[in-house]
DNA sequence: CCAGATTTGGAACGAGTGTTCCAAACATTC
DNA sequence: GAATGTTTGGAACACTCGTTCCAAATCTGG
């Protein structure tokens, strides 16, 4: 029964026909991994959407192949485009998430934990030690695709001139509040400090991919101590 | 004669018997440009190179192609491949030229031209200017390379360790200057001023290439002019 | 006036790109 | 228990990538 099918069907798809030149066609003899469940996904798209986040990140989205992603998830083409649609689209998710989750969390949690000053001072310290470990040189993802892609696509343009002005508001929020109890200066004009603090920022970071010595982002710290 | 050297040929390259599928392989219907001139090229190898400059500066190395770059150049494959070894020698060399050419040129400029507070303030408003105007979002080169290549290519990272390290030096350099002859500030620290103000020119160009509105930039160049 | 040198145009190459397609598998639903 | 729905693996596709190759052209030096 199946075979008459099999051989029904090859003749209406010729060109599956030129598997068998392909040397090692057997089912048998292929790698097992798992037996097919069709009624569940035998990958964890959570975990396989923050691997591919890794990638993207440190790698940038030109330079990412599908077969790099495919490898790093750990799960094949078929799976891939029917769970994240396409590689664009993937990055582009990866980039929303990463926006929503680590810099409007981090954000968040500055505010609700720390005083104003500390809040600010937190953020460049955690940059600054980022910079230093072993994965100094990713950088910042949002930094990365502005770099790379938002001059070219409208949606990249989108997301990170968002992320840029709702993190210069943050900056602005807490020096308004640093100054109001006293723990930062009160000459600063609150507008320009806190857009002197997203220049520095970014500068941080795009000094951080490019390996500069460690001095230089402690410095850059220092610095802000004296702005607030 | 000609005819029969061609049959002969023929034989013996069956691969470019090809050629006659395209359609229009006869070389009486082509476009004509120059009469091929073996002794000197017909092209300018500077002129070239510039727009080669500014196709790798504003889309990056990944995103340009070599069709991209031999339509922008106005050469062809073999002039490509003879002149410049390859797109990624070419990327290379256009790159430091700009460091030498570019970054060199207008650090030793504004040290001839203006006094140290003047060089470091002009420097500001070029960039600011320069990210208002119609090539705004293309950034800095150095900048853009660090950002695609220098984690991942060795030649990139040194190019750009050593120009932002030199510019680290000729910011401490003004600042000191500048110190002596009560243009600047005594008690600035000419080592964390100058890192600073590095990292303010760098965030500057990521805000530039994202499209960040001009008040933006605007007060970071106010803030440098509170820093000094 | 012929051999050598050198540029040009563009076909071809082989590897690699992102994407599509589909049969096999089998729990669930009708 | 047949049809449905969904996942999986991977061959195949249609390009595009950067690069190589080479004949045609015709200058210069012999």
């Amino acid at each position: 029964m199946k075979f008459s099918d099999r051989s029904k069907r090859r003749i209406s798809r010729p060109h599956l026909d030129r598997s068998f030149q392909t040397g090692y066609g057997s089912a048998d003899h292929r790698n097992w991994k798992h037996p097919p469940m069709p009624w569940k996904k035998n990958f964890d798209v959570d975990v396989a959407r923050d691997r591919a986040k890794a990638l993207f990140w440190s790698k940038g989205y030109e330079a990412t192949s599908m077969e790099d992603l495919l490898g790093c998830m750990d799960i094949n083409r078929g799976s891939f485009y029917a769970t994240f649609g396409s590689k664009q689209a993937l990055y582009l998710d990866v980039l929303q998430r990463y926006d929503q989750h680590y810099r409007c969390g981090v954000l968040d949690q500055l505010k609700a934990e720390f005083t104003p000053r500390e809040a600010i001072l937190t953020l460049f310290e955690a940059v600054r030690k980022e910079a230093a470990g072993a994965k100094g040189t990713r950088g910042c993802f949002l930094a990365n695709a502005t770099m790379e892609l938002a001059a070219s696509d409208k949606s990249v343009a989108k997301i990170v001139g968002v992320a840029f002005s709702q993190t210069e508001a943050f900056f602005k929020a807490m020096i308004e509040h640093g100054q109001a109890d006293g723990t930062i200066r009160a000459s600063a004009d609150p507008d320009v400090v806190a857009r002197s603090l997203l220049g520095l920022l970014l500068g941080m970071r795009v000094l951080a991919r490019g390996g500069s010595p460690a001095p230089v982002l402690e410095s850059i710290v220092q610095q802000v101590k004296e702005l607030l």
